[in-house]
DNA sequence: TTGAAAGCGCTAACAG
DNA sequence: CTGTTAGCGCTTTCAA
């Protein structure tokens, strides 16, 4: 491997020079820029990373931790990492399956060894990830309120009001849930907003109501549920879409039709809404993972990118009917 | 930030005997051992990864490359992922739009910052690619022939072969083709399985067919070219899930029902063809990201794990009608 | 079993 | 404009 000492030697010109033409700082006179730049090629000079991570103590790379794959988790990642690039960072991603896995990959912030990291889903509890704030930027998918964590959360509470309302315009009188982990607090908003709407519109029939911690079949075990009610919901709201198709492809499986024996609805407005065809919530993650950068950036390089509001809005990628009785 | 020097300071033992501590490697009594431990512990001691990859030359973190992303990116990343983090590599993601890109990320390798690369999509030449080979092993997913370079490819032509006597079997015999680019040898090989099949079985029309570079509008595109025609193929088979349900989708659109009037296949047994409910082969791309994994490591490590055949089968995630006259 | 010392490849004062 | 110098934090001989 050739370093900035054989490209030094070659030319017959010092370390400190070359590295000034291969970092582009300092000035250099044009001959010897062109002599050294000669050497490089000649030696196929790759300049080593590391060694500058070292000396700079950081490393232009970002870490992308989740606690385990979901199929969201590709498309946002896509977003981040483009927005990542675009700035000249790279990123690292890292799959924490428990406590220990996740301190590790945050750990790597206090040697710079990543210069800031992006939560989709954790593991250790808020305080602890709080600490690790002392070294770099975070900034996280999850909605929760620290002073010193971004967070890209849009309030679920507004947007699940809006799903009740337009199905409650298109007659639905039963209506069923498929909730995240309670642990969540977007999850604590819908089902407040959920509370709210009952309160609000007494006989109305909510309370079938689903939680599953892990999106892993939790699709398919909530319309299990449902194949087995004498009465089932009109209509089912699922926490995210990749739920919903496969609340779907079950109830079909199951011989019903969707959506005239049950009008599903998903919050993500992922491709697979557009795929399988149903009426979905555009909760922005695009926008989202945009915004979740563009802070780990500002914060790093002190710089502006704009943090831009998010608007929720319906995309009906299916039929919303009216329902029949 | 705290270094091996300052608990050297703290616990009045010099660095070496602390770095011993620190890397599990050498001699140190359990006196000092416990008063090391003590002083990392009361300075919250972190090792700087990016010290030790300089001085090691190499970072224990694998490249995973690809120039664009589509749906089965994140399963597929998803397998090599766990699969590096079981043995202690971690994986850098690297969206390559260009030549340039490519070259760039392909680059760390010469200084170990990357220790081994896997290329799920590539850009450049196989011949720029091949000469990076030197620094560090490079695996693929595309099928393509180097002696230095591992391929988890699977031969696509006994596959189309075998999805072509399936159709036939069951009694279709207008039979339209989605294939991607050309480029691609495994396309070639499709291609090829299909003007042998249609030597061997004269009297049937196979010669809807259509190319596409990218898979993104792949599927809609197709199946409006499919609404246009007069007397359209009873059967499409798609090079990949995604361009299926795509094609399903807005065929959907249109009006017509599936697969009534047009049997749609796909070519992955990625999550979408379930969800979406149609027939499918898997071609055992978690096996291949398992694989390419496992060679990398082999090379780097001089291991044996195992890096198995593939057996590519059917599955219906839908239905496979008998076709009707 | 331990410490001193050299050095991985690069950058950035500093002095000239 | 350029070279000398001193490290970044860690590992690893080598000698004690």
């Amino acid at each position: 491997m050739t370093t900035i000492y054989d490209i030094a030697q070659l030319s017959g010109i010092s370390k400190s020079t070359v590295s000034r033409v291969v970092s582009g700082n300092g000035y250099v006179s044009e001959a010897k820029r062109k002599r050294i730049l000669k050497a490089m090629h000649d030696l196929d000079y790759v300049p080593n990373q590391t060694a500058k991570n070292l000396r700079r103590q950081h490393s232009n790379t970002l870490g992308f931790l989740v606690s385990d794959y979901f199929p969201l988790v590709g498309e946002f990642m896509n977003v981040f990492v483009q927005a990542a690039h675009a700035k000249g960072y790279n990123v690292n991603l890292y799959f924490t399956q428990n406590k220990q896995g996740e301190r590790e990959a945050l750990d790597l912030l206090a040697t710079k060894m990543l210069d800031g990291i992006f939560l989709m889903t954790r593991i250790n509890s808020w305080s602890v990830i709080e600490s690790y704030q002392a070294f770099g930027p975070i900034a996280t998918w999850h909605r929760v309120n620290l002073p010193d964590i971004y967070s890209a959360y849009l309030d679920h509470y507004p947007v699940y009001t809006m799903i009740l309302n337009r199905l409650l315009a298109h007659g639905y009188t039963h209506i069923g849930h498929v909730f995240s982990s309670n642990r969540d607090a977007n999850t604590q908003a819908r089902v407040r907003a959920l509370q709210d709407f009952g309160h609000a519109n007494p006989g109305l029939k909510l309370s079938w109501q689903k939680h599953f911690t892990h999106q892993t079949q939790a699709g398919q075990n909530a319309a299990k549920a449902w194949l087995q009610e004498r009465i089932p919901p009109q209509a089912v709201i699922c926490y995210s879409d990749h739920v919903a198709a496969e609340f779907i492809a079950t109830l079909r499986e199951g011989g019903k039709r969707v959506p005239q024996d049950c009008l599903v609805i998903g919050t993500d407005n992922s491709q697979v809404a557009k795929l399988v065809g149903f009426p979905t919530v555009d909760l922005c993650f695009r926008q989202q993972a945009q915004n979740s950068f563009n802070y780990l950036f500002n914060q790093l390089r002190n710089a502006e990118l704009p943090v831009q509001s998010l608007h929720p809005k319906w995309v009906d990628w299916g039929p919303f009917p009216q329902v029949k009785n």
